[in-house]
RNA sequence: GUGCCUAUAGUUUAGCUGGAUAGAAUGCAAGGCUACGAACUUUGAGAUCGGGGGUUCGAAUCCCUCUAGGCACACCA
């Protein structure tokens, strides 16, 4: 497609002298239509060419040489200079490439690149709640959108499955585990387990370092703490499984910490080798003071057993070998900001190529908190995740009731809202805010949400089924579409490559998010005050093809975000 | 205490590396279905962009400072 704003850059440039990067970045979008399609403010270069801005202005417009086939008018208000592109080649360039291309934006600048994406990683024998589905959701989405891309994505699971709270839990199922019947929900079970044994920690020391030598012990394969620990897994695996099924959170790897466990030597001794590693009351740190950072990096703990830093690094360098990563992203809460910090600077220790300690990133997003503060497993203080789609499945069902009794495969459709509205959710805001839970916003199905989306892609899906055919692009007249709803439509749908390449930029799917809601927006607009089946065949063909495109994309855009769309609800 | 993050209508928020009149949604008030689906849409009221300085032709956006909240700060992950 052509790439309009390059064709002003460039044009710009030659005409100022000026790099075309330069120009680019100054060249923006007008808030007001009135003010053309792009605009260039001369206050900049005002200083620098010792000019009043409206003369730079006259003479950039006198000078520059543009394609009038492209960039039909160009205007001058006060400092600025705004340009009018030809609105028929744009439609025509938009509905010929979303008619030709099946997947609509995407793209092939990602081949050969890999990308690591660590998401969801929840800790085994703990509730799946509400504060994971931020990670799960985020880390899936911006999985099948480097992947549409043309990226190479591998999805981890790096599961919490390690550590001193199994030294904690085996302590706990040691004490009481003969008093719970782990076959039905296990997990609240090993749940509660783990808050009695956080309880008697709390009081007693001694138990704590009854813990900690379980995890020593586990770590040295010590034949009942293995077997506890696996069957803990497995059943908590399991569980999990369950909301994956429902959120269609996929993985191609479930590595989670203690697959590391024994490649954490390798850690050791490279660093070791640098000299860099110290000991300090018994355990082995690395000190990052000089680097910015006032704690320091512990890697083996004084009891010799290692900690989670010791194992993410082992995991930066399986990671590199493995999947040769150009980056490596981690989806976490904002909380363990000074954790990954301090690895990503320890990483540069253990004499990987830069590329790959340049490629670590860590995308942190907001705390959720209840209303009651913040959750705690360990206090039973959560809304798991379960629960929360059953509620707006159920809300989903109740909507579908009263507005279209008649619906066939209600329970499927009621599924695809719920937990659409779920997602949808999670993904709408900026990730570095807090939130604090509220059911009755996870509830509401009107404006901004995904069964907004959902409804207006349903009434494209309906629209066309009425008419039948969809005609082809060759035999639409563009003019028809010089309208300002549709225009508006054909101008977002321009720039979906451009939100999908903002939202791997940032690491922020909201971005996209967003964009749905505008497109679906610009869509009821168009619906409301256009008739799409009409008398005039001329005009009906062209509103049906952009109906059919504007649904194309938001399926695909909601299907990006992890979001199916139903046909009818 | 130190470091990082956040602060925009009653509420949830958008605002691209500073740019033209700060956009939405929700809630509230009033309108629109014998119509291509009203889970929609139209109109209205509602914002000292946390406070105060500064830089700039121009600041919600950058800098300083204060206030409020959150997170982290060595053997948890």
């Amino acid at each position: 497609m052509i790439n309009f704003k390059q064709e002003i850059g460039v044009g710009i440039s030659k005409a100022t002298n000026i790099s075309e990067e330069e120009i680019l970045g100054y060249i923006e979008i007008p808030k007001d239509k009135a003010n053309g399609d792009y605009a260039f403010p001369c206050f900049k270069l005002a200083k620098t060419l010792k000019k009043a801005p409206p003369v730079i202005a006259n003479e950039i417009k006198e000078k520059i040489e543009i394609d009038e086939n492209k960039i039909q008018k160009i205007e001058i208000a006060g400092g600025y200079i705004n340009f009018y592109i030809n609105k028929n080649l744009l439609i025509k360039e938009v509905l010929e490439e979303a008619e030709n291309n099946e997947y609509y934006g995407s793209s092939t600048e990602g081949n050969g690149k890999n990308i690591v994406i660590d998401y969801s990683s929840p800790n085994i024998a703990k509730p799946f709640h509400i504060g994971h589905l931020k990670t799960t959701v985020i880390g899936g989405a911006l999985y099948n959108i480097y992947k549409y891309l043309g990226y190479n994505v591998t999805g981890i699971n790096h599961l919490g499955d390690y550590g001193t709270q199994f030294g904690k839990l085996i302590e706990g199922y040691k004490r009481w585990g003969k008093d719970y019947d782990l076959t039905q929900n296990p997990i609240d079970k090993l749940a509660e387990i783990y808050q009695k044994i956080n309880i008697l920690c709390k009081e007693d020391e001694k138990v704590l370092n009854q813990c900690r030598e379980n995890f020593r012990l586990l770590e040295q394969k010590d034949e009942y703490s293995v077997k506890v620990w696996k069957e803990f897994r497995d059943l908590s695996i399991k569980e999990f499984q369950k909301i994956y099924d429902l959120l269609g959170t996929k993985f191609d790897s479930w590595n989670g910490e203690a697959f590391y466990e024994d490649k954490t030597d390798e850690v050791i001794d490279i660093l070791k080798k640098t000299g860099k590693l110290v000991e300090s009351d018994g355990a082995l740190i690395v000190d990052l003071s000089d680097k910015g950072i006032d704690t320091p990096c512990i890697v083996c703990k004084s009891n010799g057993s290692t900690i989670y830093a010791t194992r993410d690094l082992a995991a930066i360098l399986y990671r590199a070998r493995t999947y040769d990563f150009d980056k490596c992203i981690y989806v976490t809460s904002y909380e363990q900001n000074l954790h990954f910090k301090q690895i990503f600077e320890v990483a540069k220790l253990l004499g990987l190529d830069e590329k790959y300690t340049k490629g670590l990133e860590h995308v942190a997003y907001g705390m959720v908190r209840l209303p009651t503060g913040k959750m705690s497993t360990r206090e039973g203080n959560f809304v798991k995740i379960e629960d929360l789609l059953k509620d707006t499945i159920k809300r989903a069902s109740e909507i579908i009731l009263e507005k279209n009794p008649n619906l066939e495969n209600k329970e499927e459709v009621a599924k695809k809202v719920g937990i659409g509205a779920v997602i949808f959710n999670n993904l709408a805001t900026s990730r570095v805010k807090d939130e604090i839970f509220d059911i009755n916003e996870m509830l509401n199905f009107q404006g901004e949400t995904d069964p907004y989306i959902q409804y207006t892609y349903v009434r494209t899906k309906s629209v066309l089924e009425k008419v039948g055919t969809i005609p082809k692009f060759k035999d639409i007249n563009i003019d028809s579409l010089n309208d300002e709803y549709s225009q508006n439509i054909i101008n977002l749908i321009y720039n979906f490559k451009d939100i999908l390449n903002q939202v791997i930029e940032k690491n922020e799917p909201s971005i996209l998010s967003r964009y749905l809601i505008d497109l679906a927006k610009a869509f009821s607009l168009f619906y409301n005050e256009n008739k799409i089946i009409c008398d005039d065949k001329m005009i009906q063909d062209a509103r049906i093809y952009l109906t059919y495109i504007t649904g194309k994309v938001l399926k695909q855009g909601a299907l990006l975000l992890g979001i199916e769309m139903p046909n009818k609800m």
